[in-house]
DNA sequence: CCTTAGCACTCTCGACCTGAGAGTGCTAAT
DNA sequence: ATTAGCACTCTCAGGTCGAGAGTGCTAAGG
């Protein structure tokens, strides 16, 4: 009567059935799943009463749970992940849906990759009924593309950084002296030639090297491009934090509490903690789902994470997934937040970098 | 018995007196103000059957409301609007909240004007316990400070505009044929020169005028360079929304039913609506509060908008403002949102756009 | 004529109770 | 091993009740 194993080999045909089923229903219904609904409902010809004992094993082991003496049983955090590693069967993603997706990623529509992360969030929310979500690039392992220096007023300067995926980050520096227009220019473009095609922490390596190693002999103009570039490329900010669809979860019955609302919308306001989780989420390559109280942000909540990377050929630049009650449709989700990541990654490397990128 | 004059002409000082106590009773509490408190907290030595007589006339007057029968009285928008007109004194900000502003704004913190917006949008949520919100200036108006063309892939060409304020927009073109890059910089240098310190409109009203007068003797060149600006700097998206705070709403009183906290995010989620929201309130200059079903918005949710324009010199760039339940201290909140408006466009005048701008 | 004390009236709110319904656990029979 | 039957438990909606708060009205007093 203890749990023998939690891969659930102890299990036998018969107790997965009915675990499954249970799964399946509560997804569905969002109410404690009772004994007779399984008997009714399911294919083996079963009476509620042996349903019953069945499920007071799965109980005993750690898979089902009731909210109260008399109420049905609900799938535990444990049933979850035995149901996606072993029971479920994913459900492919409808033709529409894909193209659908197709249409809003590398069809013509999105004008930079700002809003193609902004794309990108809605379709996971819009299509999962939970919360979408985007990690932008970080600047660190970001191929830089060019550079640009915008005079100001006085001597400040608009730095202006342009990736191979298209992003565009930009900063206002302050110089010792006032640099006129022309000298920016050629910094930049000296710049975007001699650094272009590599990553933002090479360059800066590299930068650091060469100005301690050069110091000596570089000239005056050559000293000052190297010092605008090292305070301009200085971008080590954390990613950014696309969010879509907060407010269709409130429709989700699991939020009928105002105090779970509260707590909701203060964890999606501390994008610190949303970035942390979503990379622990990925990290591994492996682990793509998150539930309950696998972390302790999730668990407060009995919330789940799905998550998955996207990236330009075998280099991995962010993540994408999406943020919901446990309870939601992973047959469906996994193989969508797949899809997403898949597709966001094909539309950054098809339309924005490119074969003549060195 | 009749409101002879909403204005408030009508009612005696004794009448003003009573009612503004209710007003600053209710904005504190949150809770409808009975006869009683108002005989024991005001000045006026009057007894509480006294008080209510003059709030059964104010109720018929239409400055006050009840709940039920046996419940103190609540202001309505009009008493709300009465108060603000003619009632309230501003209350003036501390001088720790000044400098907390001007350090954030002026100081050395925000990195380039997108994060300008929101920090503003944080400190208008922060020191109100209201939604902040920001709308960034609309590309039309903007005078441009440069312009700069990026080869991605293929035939793609990346765009990026900066304004003179500081802000950087960006979008993919897709050109006709490949175009190398120092056409491209050759280009950008080109209109830079030929158009910084132009509005947007004007460069592409002028843009336009050339290509029809002249298309017969421009080189080819030229003509492509004109078909890059045309293209690219095609940037009418409406102004973007930044908003911040909308969890901490949450603790208000008149947010404890999850009906309206669902209205409200519906609300938030609509941008145009917002947009439309907020310019509504500052056109004509002097509107700057608007209160319950003055709009169809504010209305069903029973909240007010405190909005102020921001800019550079006499030129209107955008508008900020904040949002949440029409009870709120007006007194504190309208100077503020005036405050943050004022240091806004100082800070975006300061930092970014100056005196060596053409 | 304005003000005020007094009082009956109304309405809300929380506590408590109750019965119906749903679901379980156990036992005994198959 | 399975199942029918039954007692038991718990929730939930509805109803009742009394306390408390606040009002409106009336009649007395300055």
């Amino acid at each position: 009567m203890q749990p023998t194993n939690l891969n659930g080999g102890a299990l036998t045909p018969r107790d997965r059935d009915i675990l499954k089923d249970v799964i399946l229903t509560f997804i569905l219904t969002a109410e404690p799943v009772s004994s007779r609904s399984v008997a009714k409902h399911g294919q083996l010809g079963l009476s509620a009463a042996t349903i019953r004992n069945v499920m007071a094993d799965l109980e005993d082991w750690g898979f089902l749970a009731q909210p109260h003496t008399s109420a049905g049983r609900v799938p535990t955090r444990a049933a979850y992940h035995l149901f996606i590693r072993t029971m479920m069967e994913a459900r492919a993603i409808p033709a529409r849906e894909r193209r659908y997706i197709e249409e809003n990623l590398t069809g013509a529509a999105p004008a930079d990759a700002d809003q193609l992360m902004e794309v990108t969030s809605h379709l996971l929310s819009e299509l999962t009924n939970q919360v979408g979500i985007v990690l932008t690039p970080t600047w660190g392992d970001t191929v830089i593309k060019a550079v640009d220096f915008v005079p100001l007023s006085g001597r400040k300067v608009l730095c202006v950084v342009i990736s191979n995926t298209g992003f565009v980050e930009n900063k206002v520096i302050e110089t010792d002296e006032v640099t006129p227009r022309e000298e920016l220019v050629r910094a930049a473009n000296y710049l975007t030639e001699s650094f272009g095609g590599q990553t933002l922490r090479e360059i800066r390596d590299r930068l650091l090297r060469r100005m301690d190693e050069e110091r000596a002999q570089m000239d005056r103009w050559l000293s000052r491009t190297f010092e605008l570039a090292r305070r301009g490329l200085d971008l080590d900010q954390g990613p950014d934090v696309v969010m879509d669809g907060t407010s269709a979860l409130l429709n989700q019955p699991e939020l009928a509490d105002l105090q779970r609302v509260r707590r909701m919308f203060e964890t999606f306001a501390d994008k610190a903690r949303m970035v942390s989780l979503l990379n622990q989420c990925v990290r591994g390559g492996g682990v793509r789902v998150l539930i309950g109280d696998d972390s302790d942000l999730t668990s407060e909540l009995d919330f789940s994470l799905v998550a998955a990377p996207y990236g330009v050929g075998d280099r991995t630049l962010g993540t994408l997934g999406i943020f919901g009650p446990s309870r939601m449709e992973y047959q469906k989700i996994i193989p969508l937040v797949d899809f997403l990541g898949e597709t966001l990654s094909r539309a950054l490397s098809d339309s924005f970098s490119g074969p003549e990128a060195k």
